[in-house]
DNA sequence: AAGTATAACTTTTCGTACATTATTTCAAGA
DNA sequence: TCTTGAAATAATGTACGAAAAGTTATACTT
């Protein structure tokens, strides 16, 4: 059997200190922001060296990280990096459409006054962006969801979310965003803080539901248009 | 931050070979049957003595371990066992509620005869064994699903399922199955069959549902028993 | 002479041993 | 009883040897 990695269960991020922690942390950056390519090898001599340690830390990081399903080790053969390809995003995305409406009926039942109020501020921060800063404008979208979800008694399904949700933001940032999806951002966020407001659990769940497989959609047809675009180069 | 450990991306079984890889199954499996229990020290040269082998398979193991969420490490004061208590496995039946109709309505519509005939031939197999060997049962009930849920073209979303699913199944193993869950058991499996047959998603749907949540809470009902007991045998 | 198979060599992983540093334990004293 | 500190214990990091995989070069066949 080989190890083609599905997803499991999330360890919670936990106070670093060791090296092995921020080695840790390090490459796992590394292959989300897309520095380590799909399919690079991870050499640990060299990784130790890069990262001015030994090779025990980066040995243990590795296995952590092949936990987590974000790096591939085969026997004698080492660690490469899980290829994030249209197929993952599209899987790792389905798995988020089914837990977030479940996370999302919790907060509508439970929200504060505060809680509103702190998604409102986060929105009307993602609206005074208006999309120039990618990678802020992630974080944010990324924050507005947490808030909502961060407080929820299930933290399995909060710790499985958000590990879907990093993977998802990674590549985010590294497409652009339509036009048209823009607009459709805000006016779905406002949708879904009106229906909160409203108590109205049904009403969030179906904006929800929207908002999300419109966004998963976004996200996997322009992986599919850089994956041609690849593969039309490789051609040409 | 502490590390609580959600779940996460689920590594998919590979060929062992290693001395790390064997470790690591036999840790999780000392884990999962019960025979380490909750919280319990996982001390790295203890486990090499016992297991033969060194501390750095051991490491490597406990690493990969903490990626998945069985085990916990804080730094400097190593690996324990993570203890699943009523809470998680509530969490983690939950996460599978919201997971199975997903894998289920592709199964509904992309099944072959011989398919369903191999979930008669185990369902057929559960009733002759009428719940006589709790671990044979649970086995069967895991193949069951995992019938359904195997062709699913979603690798992510049946890992994430199926890591769950062990960790429920070990705990199934260790408590009481009521009479008349039994005969529910027996009965929704039979309903689920005729959907399938039938062609019908919604139905299977419904039938699955119900199923799921029944197994659910009946795990969590047995569970706080035992706890509730426990509790009592301190105080008393 | 070109291509393939095989053998020598290099690189990398995996397991063992050990040093260092932090924590836990436990006993003595306030 | 609580605090303090020293010894024991365990975790983390470093170094190294053995075994496997990968690579290059050489010999052999067609």
């Amino acid at each position: 059997m080989s190890n083609t990695g599905p997803i499991a269960i999330a360890a919670e991020k936990e106070g670093t200190g060791t090296s092995s922690s921020s080695i840790y942390d390090a490459i796992r950056h590394d292959i989300l922001s897309g520095a380590l390519e799909a399919n690079a090898r991870l050499k640990v001599s060299e990784l130790a060296r890069t990262h001015n340690t030994s090779t025990n830390p980066v040995r243990e990081a590795l296995q952590q990280l092949r936990g987590e399903g974000l790096v591939l080790i085969t026997p004698n053969q080492g660690a490469r990096v899980r290829p994030i390809d249209m197929e993952f995003v599209r899987d790792v995305a389905e798995v988020g459409y089914q837990l977030e409406p479940y996370l999302l009926r919790f907060f509508v039942e439970t929200a504060s006054a505060e809680d509103i109020a702190e998604l409102e501020r986060i929105q009307s921060e993602i609206e005074a962006l208006n999309f120039s800063d990618k990678a802020r404008h992630t974080e944010l979208n990324h924050q507005f969801h947490e808030t909502m979800y961060d407080r929820h008694y299930n933290r399995v399904a909060f710790g499985v979310w958000r590990q879907h949700r990093e993977i998802l933001g990674s590549i985010s940032t590294r497409i652009p965003i339509a036009i048209g999806r823009q607009e459709a951002i805000i006016t779905e966020h406002r949708a879904l803080i009106a229906a909160i407001k409203a108590q109205d659990v049904a009403a969030a769940v179906t904006v929800l539901d929207q908002h999300i497989q419109d966004a998963g959609r976004h996200v996997v047809d322009q992986l599919r248009i850089a994956e041609a675009r690849a593969s039309h180069r490789r051609i040409g």
